[in-house]
RNA sequence: GCGGUAUUGGUGAAGGGGUUAACACACCGGAUUGUGGUUCCGGCACGCGUGGGUUCGAUUCCCACAUACCGCCCCA
């Protein structure tokens, strides 16, 4: 084995890669219906677009980067996230002007990268479907994004999802909360694990996520972030959860998730899969909130935002775990068999002309003999096969055969090349 | 970045310091001349992840590295 893919890639192999265009196609299609437009933007941006954005101590852009220094000695890094490049985009063309329609609203879906210990449904480069919508702080439109995000799922097939929601407020919440947060679990300092010492004064919030037992069993007590809420916050957060009452879309409030980018503030919300085929318990697919002061922060007017972003993987994981059912788009109308070297110009000539005509066709390219030949469109399920042999070559005709039922009429070359549908519509009534 | 487990052909795998590395599936070919299934016959590991070491001798023992999977961290 000279070469291998780098750590923590994958080859997306014809038989996985049906799976990832039912995907996309289904999310370009709804995506479409909710009148989101497409935006693709780079695959590396500079590397502050990144940190400005995520937060300086996130462990995504401590330990996660992919950057390095191009020649002319920009500071680069792979995409982490699809939110960042988007605000910058979206900043950099002035979308923010008032010649576009507001909430302005895309989504992108491509590659990732976050050097990390790979795992299941976790690798170093990885794919994500998001979307933004910028220019409303309406609680509605959060709700459209969330509605949106378990549309999708549930289009691709997925069942058993719960979706997650819980509000960060606004900077005013957050700093008083923090200091509650602060003030609470310092006299339980010694009994942290190591991680969340660390983590009490450089990110409070993360401690409510810990998955050390005993840190679980303080912060049972922790003061909630909800009681917390300054007014508008609040009213935001209570028409969010009427909005999603009023379309029967269930949700758990949970008060101690966090994210894992520092940019989100107001809504959060995580949709998450009950599968053995990403480990234990629930894991997150779908995740994304309101990231007002994003766009600001980035240069940019004060323009308030929302998005979500989807894992690609892991959707793939979780939809072959479930078996979903893939549509096969390209089946095999026709195999034409060449019997004898002297057809295989116009075994060519036939398989063009069936594919000029709207269909699917294919030929053995191997010189194999019949039997090997029908084998093979046995195993393709081909629906006809048209076999050519020097008998019919001299006559100008070639064999039509349904492959169902063994019939097979002889059919002059000529009317195949003028119009092969017509033919099988012809000697085929049925079929 | 830390810890654990694993690594044999196209695939699933058995094996174990010593001539020809089971078995199954898949694939290819054949069973009288140009037709799909079944059956039968035959073929199919540059040699056991890579590089060192121990040994008369290693794919089998030891070390390092690589990769995968699991857990932690974190996250989609």
């Amino acid at each position: 084995m000279r070469y291998q893919r780098p750590k923590g890639t994958a080859d997306i192999l014809p038989g996985t890669s049906e799976t990832w265009q039912f995907v996309e196609q289904t999310a370009r299609d709804l995506f479409a219906r909710y009148r989101f437009d497409e935006i693709r933007t780079p695959m590396f941006e500079n590397f502050e677009v990144f940190s400005r954005t995520s937060g300086d101590t996130s462990d995504i852009v401590t330990k996660e980067m992919y950057d390095f220094k191009d020649k002319g000695d920009r500071h680069l890094s792979l995409r982490p996230e699809g939110t960042a490049g988007v605000v910058r985009a979206f900043v950099e063309n002035k979308l923010y002007g008032p010649e576009t329609q507001k909430p302005y609203k895309v989504y992108y879906m491509g590659p990732m990268f976050r050097y990390e210990r790979p795992q299941s449904g976790r690798q170093r480069e990885f794919h994500q479907i998001g979307v933004e919508a910028f220019g409303s702080n309406a609680p509605e439109l959060d709700v459209e994004v969330i509605a949106l995000g378990m549309n999708l799922l549930s289009k691709l097939g997925l069942k058993h999802l719960r979706l997650a929601l819980n509000t960060l407020g606004d900077q005013e919440t957050r700093a008083a909360y923090r200091q509650a947060l602060i003030d609470f679990l310092e006299p339980h300092f010694d009994e942290l694990s190591d991680d969340s010492k660390v983590r009490l004064h450089k990110n409070p919030l993360r401690v409510l996520d810990s998955k050390d037992a005993h840190d679980q069993e303080i912060v049972a007590n922790a003061p909630s972030i909800l009681d917390f809420l300054t007014p508008d916050a609040t009213t935001h957060f209570n028409q969010v959860k009427a909005s999603l009452d009023a379309l029967g879309i269930d949700y758990d409030v949970d008060a101690t998730m966090v994210r894992g980018l520092d940019y989100y503030n107001h809504t959060i919300f995580e949709i998450m899969a009950d599968s053995p085929a990403l480990g234990e318990g629930y894991t997150t697919v779908l995740a994304g909130g309101r990231y007002n002061g994003l766009v600001e922060e980035l240069g940019g007017p004060e323009m308030p935002g929302v998005g979500f972003g989807m894992g690609v993987e892991r959707l793939v994981l979780l939809m072959q775990a479930e078996q979903v059912p893939v549509p096969n788009d390209h089946p095999l109308d026709v195999y034409v068999v060449g019997i004898g070297d002297d057809t295989s110009i116009e075994t060519l000539k036939l398989v063009q002309a069936i594919r000029r005509a709207g269909l699917t066709a294919d030929r053995d390219y191997l010189g194999r003999k019949p039997k090997a030949q029908f084998k093979t469109a046995n195993r393709l399920d081909a629906h006809y096969t048209l076999t050519i042999g020097d008998q019919e070559l001299a006559n100008q005709t070639a064999n039509l055969k349904a492959m169902a039922t063994g019939e097979e009429v002889s059919v002059p070359l000529a009317d195949i090349y003028q119009d092969f549908q017509a033919v099988v519509a012809q000697k085929f009534t049925t079929k």
